[in-house]
DNA sequence: AATGAATGAGGGTTCATTCAT
DNA sequence: TATGAATGAACCCTCATTCAT
């Protein structure tokens, strides 16, 4: 029996650029994602971080689903950005294990961004919306490696920096850098 | 009629073993945090799961932090022993590697638990409560491996398998076992 | 992503009789059903018609419906008590047109009540659950009638009184007794 | 290109023919109340159902309830057209009764309109703005049957057949047209 | 003249927590 | 000691209405 609400009085009613707001609750959406997890994103929240009205997210995603989901697909397009900023500075390195390692320290530098991305990452077991995600990591990932370590290198040097990743994360201590370049190489000299 | 025992017309009161509620309801927790996630586990859920009344919750647990910190702390146990069977295990392995493998290969053959466990685990870095779980996964696999493959290698193959379970987790899809030994043979070389 | 509850501070926590409550629910629903109709029919309505707080209504009665359809039972078994007490002063008439005109007359009344159960009787049109309050009037209604004037004639005065009742509710305006009391005559003739 | 005609690149505006959106959203405003009663009859759904857009029922009709009313004025229109066809066809009709229960099993025919013209016919017991349709019928059926059976009877009659119709629809069963017929010409006697 | 963006009141429901019994 | 009744804050969502464009 949905409300209704007699005579509201003034109301303000500010902008009139629809796509502007749009993009700043899904923006709101991703921050408050960051900050409380999915499960604790509500439209109050997202609204009062986006400085707008409760009624503006309703009324731009139909459900709260839909909100958080435009979030995520901000959070997917990030990432494929920042891959495709690694793919431009790998081609140009001469060290791979040295030049990858210093991306994904660099990466780690905002720590706050990783463990929301990988949050997301990890939710996709549960949740199908966010395979597209995961995908765009993994596979973005390894192709990025595929061509200078081959298939089988490429997956085994995934598979170690998205674990050395989680676990600098998790206890919240620096990646041990020679260590894990040590660690690349041994794994790419399966060229060799 | 009449009959001899105790009497009172009116005493609900079942258990008489504090105790095993309190585990009943820790272990209700875990399987509730499993099935539902952290955020979704409410009091509620748990009674019902533990099939005990709603007020033995709180009755034994003052808030619902502390009963789902006891469903952790039961997580962590079951995943020391997990540990500890591994220890055994690998003690009389003749190949570390494809034992290791094997391991891992079994481990995740209870998808629903190692989901739940690196749920915990992942949350460990927003929650510090979690901290126990994460480090006694993140120590005790590592402190398994170093006394055969020395403190270096020891935590790169601790990543190297973090970052692969974690994958088959969100991909769903099985580990390359082959792949793997092999990557892990590569990085236990350092020792030779 | 249900609501919570920080630190409720004190509440009072009044009653400790159940029973009582949901009766007092049940009857405040269908005051606030006669006053504004089913679909105006709010939890929050129920709750102040009753004096007791919000959160009373849903801790007995999980959905609205559920609240609602307690409501309707009530007014159900209100029609029955009412058409067995026409049934005992119908028993008694020693003209019977008369006395059932009478009886309706009086009925009518309570014209709030009546309006009530119109309301409920015809909106069993569109809604299933209020079936068997129509069919308590309908059929109770012809039953009383049937044993006096064969099932033919009862149907029919049945119709008659149903339709001169609606009309006396939609137009505000009294029966006009004596010339229903004469048509009840010429429809119950039909048994001589 | 460019070509000559109006030239604006924005100009949204569809019809140019007010009156005809008028009826259009009054129109449709009686369909949605038919289809989920009036306290679930929103702008939008009369819009939606109008193909018109939200603005266009707040533009010709202020509020919600002058959009509710234009709909209702356009079915008592109905419901006296209705009238004006049964009194063409009962002038011709050589047996009254059967040719006035006729009418009404046609009329019933449409189960949907009934039910809409019943639900607004009740709802006038508390919704002045309701009255001139009751009225419509009520005083409509009545001087449809006066010239041929006199006041007393037409008005037996009309009740009996707003009871029988009452009765139709709630029910759901079909008229027991012999039953009925049998009854009118007994109400109908008083004249001989 | 016409539209759809904007807003917030209100409504159903869930649930942590408190407390009388 | 143990229980479930009690409460209200917070949630998601709908929608009448206002108003800039």
């Amino acid at each position: 029996m949905g409300g209704s609400g007699a005579s509201p009085g003034r109301r303000p009613q500010r902008s009139r650029d629809p796509e502007a707001r749009r993009a700043a609750l899904a923006a709101a959406a991703i921050e408050v994602i960051a900050e409380l997890g999915i499960a604790r994103t509500t439209h109050r929240a997202v609204a009062a971080r986006a400085g707008l009205p409760l009624g503006a997210t309703t009324y731009y995603f139909p459900t709260l689903d839909d909100l958080v989901a435009a979030g995520l697909a901000l959070a997917t397009e990030a990432l494929r950005a920042e891959l495709r900023s690694w793919a431009g500075r790998l081609d140009t390195a001469e060290d791979l294990p040295s030049a990858l390692v210093r991306l994904v320290e660099e990466y780690l530098t905002d720590r706050r961004r990783v463990r929301l991305e990988y949050d997301l990452y990890l939710a996709a077991a549960r949740d199908p919306t966010l395979r597209p995600l995961a995908e765009a990591w993994l596979h973005g990932f390894r192709d990025l490696l595929e061509p200078r370590l081959g298939p089988e290198a490429a997956r085994a040097v995934v598979a170690l920096l998205d674990g050395a990743m989680l676990q600098a994360l998790v206890t919240g201590i620096d990646l041990d850098s020679p260590a894990l370049t040590t660690a690349i190489r041994r794994l790419a000299n399966s060229r060799s």
